[in-house]
DNA sequence: GCAGGTATCGATACCGGTATCGATACCAGT
DNA sequence: ACTGGTATCGATACCGGTATCGATACCTGC
């Protein structure tokens, strides 16, 4: 391996001193156009690439933006981390993701690695991070976004909205259609606290009309379409009664639709399934699973807009945007 | 914002020069275990961090290694960097993760970026880099591997398999089931160039039965089950005599079958669908979809080992490992 | 012709770590 | 007591850039 080219092979190749450049490649001032055009043609053709570390280092100075989600596997962070990567093509700056498993020891671990890197700014979803860890971040004297979820303390600033008020509001529709049965259905809640207290507003709306679930089956497995299935097969099974589901999220709802309509089961008129997300698997039967919409790309987006805005005034301020899920009833909405 | 505690802040609290306290946070030897416990003591009361960009370029070495995919909204590809971050976790490697949207120009860019980190090796998807990426790549001096695909020549090594021969197997599998008017549907094969390979495979195939396929409908567009459903309802309609679809991959294929459920088209008596990747999903409606599962867990996986066990070895060998996706046919399996 | 201003450039000192090598202290062996 | 070896530590020189400031050349106005 030949060694990699630094600025000096191409100040010499060009005829000019390192820092004329430095400049010269970063489009500073106090370069003459001529030397200008001579150092970028030098860097071009000895294949310079620069060294963001040094550069970094030196200007005390990054364009990293650590994005910290705690799962890959579930489509609703790499949608964030879309839309994250969506604002911040253009503005110079670049989003470095890091995943917690949804541990939160893990997570201190992971926003430790990647304040070592001396990131601009940090994402990290949820309001739900240990102490060692919030005080981590409000220590790194960097603008930090908490997304997906309002349900808590913000450590800067916050991009999200309350998972208790969306099942309060999924509850109160559903009853309004006459839903009177229900029974619950959740994959990973000891880790998944946002789809906990989705389930907690669902229960208080419900106990406002003096009713409960009558039936819940949860399972430490990944959400997924198959667990979806078994469960729903399981919990219908042994509560033919139920005339209305609520899932933990749009997958393991899905499931249950596809289990519903191989058996028969009618949906939604015998019973009511609802999740939550509003994800494109949903389009496979339009209108029949009730949902809540999420703006998962609008949250990435907004909350690098901030970090974006953030760095660029002068001075600093939190900002909090509750985004409101909207209440998709689907088919049921033509049911009166 | 106080400033952060560098080194010598640790040296100082802890009574040694700065050499000393770096040995000790790193384990290194030649320190005393009493001066070791009063470093790390000290460290962890003022809350030092470490700064990766000065010890990375300060040792010349680095703990990154760079992994580009196309897309992050394909769930595959989440499965993939999940995968590698597995493989990664206690190697004391870190990935970080690139996104190229499929785009050629975009993805010399993101490589470039991710080579100015100086990253300890590379994953890159695919086997279609341009030749300025190539050329990048190549002359980075670290080990790359190439992964998902085996139909073309290779940087380094490759963890892959033939999307062709995937796309042949598949065919043949069909023909043998006794399936003879063919349609295809395919969402994104402007870019998605390996779906496109699978398309000839299974062209390839039929042509040697003499057969082609009867209808075609492709579309630029976010392969999800929306799609898949109306293109599905637009080729059966155009097209009522197709015995059999093959879909660019399996979301787009489920969304097929939720309209055939939906409309009572009998799957798979009627109408065979078959996808491609082995998805979750698929279990909403076991068996009805064939598919090819195509392992991208162990992909990411054997990818990151290669370049771990890369970086731990004397002298680099290129490997090249050529993975069988497994062709299930479901349902059709029981059908002589 | 000369003072003062501007454009252009380079020497130098960092940024916060690590590599290297020499210094010192202490020990055992003879 | 002296030699050679080992354990421990620190001074110094980097890594590859950027910030800063001073030097130089050139131009302008009077």
């Amino acid at each position: 391996m030949t060694k990699r080219k630094t600025l000096i092979d191409v100040a010499a190749a060009a005829g000019v001193s390192k820092m004329t450049a430095s400049r010269a490649l970063r489009g500073d001032r106090d370069v003459s156009a001529a030397s200008k055009e001579r150092v970028i043609k030098a860097a071009k053709e000895i294949g310079y690439f620069g060294n963001h570390l040094a550069a970094s280092l030196s200007s005390e100075r990054s364009d990293l933006i650590g994005v910290i989600v705690p799962s890959l596997t579930n489509i609703v962070f790499p949608q964030v981390m879309s839309g994250v990567t969506d604002a911040l093509t253009g503005t110079g700056l670049q989003p470095a993701f890091g995943v917690t498993d949804y541990d939160r020891s893990r997570e201190y671990e992971v926003v430790g690695r990647m304040l070592s890197w001396r990131p601009a700014g940090m994402i990290v979803t949820g309001v739900d991070q240990s102490a060692p860890t919030r005080q981590l971040l409000s220590e790194a004297g960097i603008p930090i976004v908490q997304i997906m979820d309002s349900d808590g303390d913000a450590i800067d600033s916050i991009v999200g909205f309350s998972h208790r008020a969306a099942g309060t509001e999924m509850a109160q529709a559903l009853l309004k259609k006459g839903r009177q049965r229900f029974g619950y259905i959740g994959c990973n809640l000891q880790s998944d606290l946002r789809a906990g207290r989705r389930r907690q507003g669902f229960e208080d709306a419900l106990r406002q009309s003096g009713l409960n679930f009558e039936a819940s089956l949860t399972r430490e497995c990944l959400s997924s379409v198959g667990d979806g299935r078994a469960l729903t097969q399981q919990i219908l099974t042994e509560n033919p009664d139920l005339d209305c589901i609520y899932y933990s999220n749009d997958d393991v709802a899905f499931g249950g639709l596809c289990y519903c309509l191989h058996s028969g089961v009618g949906v939604p008129d015998r019973v009511a399934l609802s999740g939550f997300n509003g994800l494109g698997i949903l389009q496979g039967f339009p209108g029949l699973i009730a949902t809540s919409t999420t703006l998962r790309r609008d949250i990435g987006h907004a909350a690098a807009d901030i970090i974006v805005g953030s760095l660029k005034a002068a001075k600093r301020a939190s900002q909090t945007i509750i985004m409101q899920p909207q209440t998709l009833l689907g088919a049921l909405y033509e049911t009166p």
